[in-house]
RNA sequence: CGGGGCGUAGCGCAGCCUGGUAGCGCGACUGGUUUGGGACCAGUAGGUCGUCGGUUCGAAUCCGGCCGCCCCGACCA
């Protein structure tokens, strides 16, 4: 893509609206823009970003055994009437009148709605386990957005049912989205941390929040060094096996939100296992047993030919806000550096001069090549000073930069710069090639 | 929902107290000079001063209603 015919409207000052770190770049390096409060549009840079952290959590649950559909955004009252939340989940819930006078409402979650259509269609105990998910779009009405896409009112979320027969199934489906997680954060280039949640009317264990380490976090967090350190995607997985050990491994050792530290625990660790550090939360992953298969009158044929209620869990991840807390992970003075897993181009290719032969046909020949060999570019084509192109690209956080300036060319030399770090080479165009394709 | 703040050009702001017909920086556009870290000179365009009403000869400015946005708290993926 060429950045002269690209809308990418970066700002040089800070919106007065954007108070924390992620929204404010996100606002700067032309990510989104907002249309009121708590609800915002996505330009093709911030799109790109979102539909890359989407496809992520799509492998990884696809790869957990769950299968996407898409539910609607809006949906009947009637389903919320049945299962008693349409008046208990009071002014957060967007209510909607249509011409018919029929109640609608803009879903803040969809449990009653994956119950409706497991309901309809699911007869037999053999067609469980199943975990259905999609990732759309919520609303929530919340008092008082903030924090740009972190606290939105509208946000892009992806959800997961999981229906099953017994407990013991239940209580698998919870392990397989349990190890799914960690992967996808892992994937995300993201320091995630299981931590138990209030249990469900059930109670037990069944309950963990997912929450990611960034110095700018809105809550402080408690953790066993060990979690932190630990490499899930470096380890091996067979989601037919039986996860519980892995699970226990990362449940047993410390972690807690600050609402739920035990001091004297924590302070019973080592001194250098103990770490305080900044988290925000980014998943959810709950089992809830019958709560809605019994009001909603949901049953499969059991093996004995008895109705059984499934038992069901559900599994979110805040897609939108992974985006600002990405960034608050993963920044700098300079602007956002985005982990190569979601970033929306891998390379910025800058002409520091255009219009200078040797210039142009360097940087052509670059962008061809890494092009032609599948690479996302963003090529800085446009007739600006260089501080401007330097400044623009590190602001949007690409993670590889190629610098094509006259001198160089004349040479057949660019540099070539990592975002984080900074470390910088200049090389000639095979070897930069080399090293953005191995 | 309680408390606080703010709405003036695309963005950041001044002007308001003490009414007299709107200004600065950045950005945009044109021309020229520049050219490896947000250049310089000259010029141009761009504002129903959130909105409705009131006071006044005259309102961005004073008074009132409404709308919107932000911050702190309570609440939350």
């Amino acid at each position: 893509m060429r950045l002269s015919r690209y809308f990418l409207p970066t700002l040089k000052e800070n919106p007065a609206e954007a108070q924390i770190v992620s929204h404010r770049l996100m606002l700067r390096a032309g990510l989104i823009r907002q249309q009121t409060a708590g609800i915002y549009s996505w330009l093709p840079l911030g799109h790109r970003v979102l539909s890359n952290i989407a496809r992520i959590v799509r492998e990884e649950q696809d790869a957990a055994g769950c299968q996407e559909l898409l539910m609607p955004t809006l949906q009947p009252a009637e389903l919320w009437k049945e299962s008693g939340r349409y008046d208990d989940y009071g002014k957060e819930m967007l209510r909607i009148i249509d011409r018919h006078e029929r109640e609608l409402l803009y879903g803040p979650t969809n449990e009653e709605m994956v119950t409706d259509i497991f309901r309809a269609s699911v007869r037999s105990y053999r067609d469980l386990p199943m975990t259905l998910y999609h990732i759309q779009w919520k609303f929530r009405d919340e008092v008082r957005p903030r924090f740009g896409v972190m606290r939105g009112r509208e946000f892009l979320m992806k959800d997961a049912y999981s229906f099953d027969l017994d407990a013991a199934g239940a209580r698998r489906s919870y392990n397989r989205m349990f190890v799914a997680y960690l992967r996808t954060f892992a994937r995300l280039g993201l320091k995630a941390i299981p931590m138990r949640a209030d249990s469900g009317p059930i109670g037990g264990d069944l309950s963990h929040e997912f929450v990611i380490l960034a110095e700018t976090g809105e809550s402080q967090v408690f953790v066993h060094r060990e979690l932190v350190e630990r490499d899930i995607l470096g380890e091996a997985l067979d989601y037919e096996s039986d996860l519980q050990p892995i699970v226990d491994s990362w449940t047993t050792l410390y972690a807690a939100t600050d609402e739920k530290h035990d001091p004297i625990a924590f302070g019973a660790l080592a001194d250098g296992d103990r770490l305080e550090a900044r988290g925000i939360e980014v998943g959810h992953i709950f089992h809830f047993g019958t709560t809605y298969s019994k009001p909603m009158d949901v049953s499969v044929q059991g093996p004995d030919g008895k109705p059984v209620h499934p038992e069901m869990g559900s599994y979110g991840i805040g897609v939108s806000r992974l985006v600002g807390a990405i960034i608050e992970a993963s920044h700098d003075e300079a602007g956002i550096i985005w982990p190569e897993s979601v970033a929306p181009f891998r390379v910025g290719l800058i002409n520091l001069k255009p219009g200078d032969a040797a210039a142009d046909a360097l940087a052509g020949e670059i962008y061809a090549a890494l092009r032609e060999a599948g690479t996302e570019v963003l090529y800085d084509d446009r007739d600006e000073r260089a501080g401007v192109k330097f400044a623009d690209m590190d602001l949007i956080g690409l993670p590889w930069q190629v610098i094509v300036g006259p001198r160089g060319a004349k040479e057949g030399r660019a540099e070539i710069k990592r975002r984080r770090g900074g470390e910088r080479h200049e090389l000639d165009k095979a070897a930069i090639l080399e090293r953005l394709l191995a």
